[in-house]
DNA sequence: TTTTAATACATAAGAAAATTATGTATATTT
DNA sequence: AAATATACATAATTTTCTTATGTATTAAAA
């Protein structure tokens, strides 16, 4: 069972939100927890989930770093400050767009129930 | 307030439920009607809709029917049995995702509230 | 009355964001 | 010893959207 198409767009969204419960997070840790929190419904692809880190990177979101375990590294990524306002304002207009699908879509509130 | 890229994979959704509440639409309808539901936060723009009209047609999801006012021609679509439960079933999904996606993103049921 | 805005369709070029495929390498489990 | 899991990365392609452009009729405003 995966949301395929809908995922488009989320992605930085979810790992923004992780980084913010989490502290520090590498990328093959966030993969694992989004399938265990989605019940593997999410299934984040690498092709999709490292170059999103790198850019989330290159514009001040998060800073990394390497840690070596045994001969394997690891690249933790860390919000920054701007990366902390931006995932609360992310998840913001995710409720917002919920909402707003909700009366396009004709759902109740409580339309999972 | 625009919600862009999580609107990328709704459209259909979208089109599709606005189809199965009101018999047959035609494009510059749905636009209209989109924009009044969603109060004015998704604003569809015609290079997205037209396209994705003429590929659920061509899935055979809707059939369409031209009419003329006046000189003006107005193309309306109409769902078929096979869109009726697309439908039905993309809208099921977007609800399942956004469930999903509270659990991964730490928001609590009534998190609009 | 003329020009602007609204109605109504459509397609093409380009950008963004994903999937799929591939690559490298270490560590653990079977 | 082989298969699976851990851990990173990039490239080619596809999907899906935005932006731009095009045509044409009708209504409203200046």
């Amino acid at each position: 069972m995966y949301s395929k198409e809908l995922l488009k767009g989320t992605l930085k969204t979810i790992v923004l939100q992780l980084l913010a419960d989490n502290d520090r997070m590498y990328g093959y840790e966030i993969t694992q927890k989004v399938k265990i929190l989605s019940q593997d419904k999410i299934l984040l692809t690498e092709g999709a989930l490292y170059p999103s880190l790198h850019k989330l990177e290159a514009d001040g979101l998060v800073t990394t770093e390497k840690v070596y375990i045994g001969k394997r590294v690891r690249k933790y990524y860390m919000l920054t400050p701007m990366g902390t306002s931006t995932a609360k304002a992310r998840v913001q207009e995710f409720s917002d767009f919920v909402e707003t699908m909700k009366l396009i879509l004709n759902l109740k509130p409580g339309f999972s129930s």
